[in-house]
DNA sequence: CTGAAAGCGCTTACAG
DNA sequence: CTGAAAGCGCTTACAG
């Protein structure tokens, strides 16, 4: 492949000139600027980004951390970051711990030792090993999904959205509200969306049985599980259920059709996510839309304003989210 | 940022040393090693990746070009090929044309420009100017879902597969089968599909009515439209039809659930894609399975295969399809 | 077992 | 307007 040097002996001019016109900066001869496009025309030149960022300690890439790669909540925040990103002359290189949280750590040093301008962690699970490499890192650095101190941070108010489900539930005229949730070492999907559930409902005067709080993991078999757990189990049936994401939604309906009840006669169901499918199954499922999209252009936002030079110890920056009124309620 | 002068200092060594234990490469004494390590602990050191690959020629990185960035295509592709490049140390450089063809060459110089040591190419449409840039490229190449004449592909037998479908769906004993296809400039999905279709009708002497034909594009919209336009212009209506995506098939499925017509009873309908909502919609769609995540593992395993030297003109991989049966037909 | 030196392909003060 | 030279952070023959 040709280099600087070639091009530069070709067209007789130094290596000194070459990188200013492909940089278009400083002065150049008409004359020189024309031999010089011509070779690069020629030989088909590509400028090294690797030997110009070992310059500039700049390599216009930006770090993804990913917990999970096919998801429908990944593919949308990478949708959100590539828009604004793009735009900017910014690649993404992407990194997918696939739910093992040791990876995260891995793949910060890996994403520092490739010199990206910039991270974005989509978080899970928070712990404080992670937390100090953050920390060390120095890198223009946004977490997604979670809170951590002093970083800056895109959220949903996972609290408040859960509290607004059950207050949509409750008006509609549902009593015995259950409730399918995750490990509350999530924070935000297990911890916070649990405690607003628990909130509303005795802000409702409503009781709420123990049978009735299930917990699941993030697929549709488990919510299925964990439906199946509660109607066996539970003494009084609930007449709705509210799950933290839409498969487990979904796990659930599988389960009350299946019981050969009705929804939303029998038994109510609401998720949370907007996901594709909760439009097209039947009945459309009640949910809640969380934007990641535009969590993904506010979190490339902010990264870009680091990359750029503020400073600032702290800034969430928190994302509306929807409530989706269809058949399942 | 630490560099390796400073560790060699720390540690008492020349550089050429700390470089031996970083890479575990040549002699070092047990004495200098444990040096090394200790100073590398303490500061916390990461090697740039930049700089040595700069001397080395090799980034372990890929670059993977793709036509929609949040798909199920996409992300279950991109999860096959980070399934088998991980494991190899090799990183993935994400680039989203937004289904804008001139994009592609863009991104091919781009990914050159950044020296990625392979690249993965998840095809739409193929025309010359792209092949000519591929062609003079000389770097490691694997293109996925459409042919492109002496390269490594991946592929489909996208034509047996829509046969295969229609005899499945005349075995069932339908005889007026329609079609929903797109744009046959996108070779494998809209003219080798649909040529599928023309060629099993023909064989099983069963007539198509030019309105049962229908052209739309890749989204449910299109779907119910085409649906619409079949019923309103045929004059014999059709008693199935295939569509070439899901989605396609989920939009036609709308179209006659809201005209009042039973699925399968009046109108039977399949699909392809094995999208997720295929599973979930009711009636549940037949649908061909093209496993997209085996696709992406086999790119890799190609692109693995160049890169570790080997040569050859052209190399086709078929990946194979299966047929799910569910209650749309 | 160890290190001095050259070189990877760029950019950037600096001097002219 | 132009170019010689230093330097970015590594690796790798080569010599010892």
């Amino acid at each position: 492949m040709a280099t600087i040097k070639e091009i530069a002996e070709r067209a007789k001019v130094s290596r000194t000139t070459v990188s200013r016109v492909i940089n278009n900066s400083g002065y150049v001869s008409e004359e020189a600027k024309k031999r010089v496009l011509q070779v690069i025309e020629e030989t088909g030149y590509i400028p090294s980004e690797n030997a110009k960022s070992l310059r500039t300690k700049k390599t216009k890439v930006i770090g993804v951390i990913l917990p999970k790669i096919s998801t429908e909540t990944s593919s949308r925040l990478v949708k959100g970051l590539d828009h604004v990103l793009a735009k900017e002359g910014y690649q993404i290189l992407l990194t997918n711990t696939n739910l093992e949280t040791e990876k995260e750590i891995e793949y910060l040093r890996l994403l520092k030792s490739r010199h990206v301008d910039g991270i974005i962690l989509s978080a899970t699970i928070i712990n404080q090993p992670l937390i100090d490499e953050i920390n060390q890192l120095n890198i223009p650095f946004v977490t997604v999904g979670q809170y951590i101190s002093g970083l800056a941070n895109v959220l949903f108010d996972d609290y408040q959205a859960s509290k607004d489900m059950v207050n949509y539930i409750v008006n509609k005229g549902y009593k015995q509200i259950a409730f399918i949730g995750v490990d509350e070492k999530d924070r935000s999907v297990g911890y916070l969306r649990k405690a607003g559930y628990l909130d509303a409902m005795k802000e409702n005067h409503l009781l709420v049985e123990d049978s009735w709080v299930q917990k699941g993991i993030f697929d549709v078999e488990s919510g299925y599980h964990c439906m199946k757990q509660m109607m066996d189990f539970s003494k009084q049936k609930p007449s709705a259920v509210l799950a933290v994401t839409d498969r487990l939604a979904i796990g659930a309906m599988q389960y009350i059709k299946e019981a050969g009840l009705s929804i939303p006669a029998d038994i109510a169901v609401a998720g949370m996510g907007a996901s594709e499918l909760s439009k097209f199954i039947s009945p459309a499922l009640t949910t809640l839309d969380f934007s990641m999209e535009e969590v993904g252009r506010e979190a490339a936002g902010l990264l870009l304003e680091q990359i750029n030079g503020e400073i600032y110890h702290e800034k969430i920056k928190m994302v509306k989210y929807r409530l989706i009124e269809r058949s399942s309620i």
